[in-house]
DNA sequence: TCGTAGATTTTCT
DNA sequence: GAAAATCTACGAC
């Protein structure tokens, strides 16, 4: 059974909290059973130092201001017409965050296949933001719970992983910023997205 | 298999 | 009106 990780596990540096959210497990508890995903990639977003990040030089918007709350709680956005799901980190006032980008199936195999349909591989489920968010069924009604709060939590994973760190992607023109090594993703899994640096 | 362009919606200027 | 922490389709090799 999978239980809601201690609080305290949020409550440290966002670079840290990002490296040891690899390999841990996403659950999300639904009607028709369990969804439960292994995180295999993250990348930090450092607020005010950090260019690519959504709160950089910026007062806390609508869209951003749970960026500025307590650690643990989940900041949930939508680009395009995906929705892509962060953990915030930090004491309140510091906008910091973590980006989900890819997790590893563990269970609910069936519905996940139905939320991203059925002729795709299993490795394309879940090897990006947008569609580890659609394969787990996680919408912006999440925005501002916490990340120990049913129905959608974090759990810890039973195995230590093998963590590699690299550049950000997908961050564009944000000078400097593209080139900071935050982003953290378990050695040698397939799930992790397909960019490179 | 790889690289490029278009999609489509919310938020901000 | 423009841009965005992306995905997918499609054409070239």
């Amino acid at each position: 059974m999978y239980k809601p990780i201690r609080k305290s596990f949020f409550d440290v540096p966002v670079l840290e909290l990002a490296e040891n959210l690899v390999g841990q497990y996403i659950v999300h508890e639904q009607t028709e059973g369990l969804l439960v995903a292994r995180i295999v990639e993250t990348e930090a977003y450092h607020g005010p130092e950090d260019r690519a990040a959504h709160s950089f030089s910026n007062r806390p918007t609508k869209r951003t201001e749970i960026m500025f709350g307590a650690a643990g709680s989940v900041y949930t956005y939508q680009m395009h017409t995906h929705t892509l799901m962060n953990v915030v980190a930090g004491p309140i006032g510091t906008p910091h965050a973590v980006l989900i980008r890819a997790a590893e199936p563990v269970e609910g195999f069936e519905q996940m296949k139905e939320n991203r349909g059925n002729k795709l591989k299993m490795t394309d489920w879940t090897n990006g933001p947008g569609k580890l968010s659609k394969a787990l069924d996680v919408t912006m009604d999440y925005y501002g719970q916490h990340w120990t709060d049913k129905p959608l939590f974090i759990a810890e994973g039973p195995e230590t992983v093998e963590i590699m760190k690299g550049p950000r992607v997908g961050i564009g023109n944000s000078e400097e910023a593209v080139y900071y090594p935050w982003r953290f993703f378990e050695k040698d899994n397939s799930y992790v997205s397909k960019y490179r640096a």
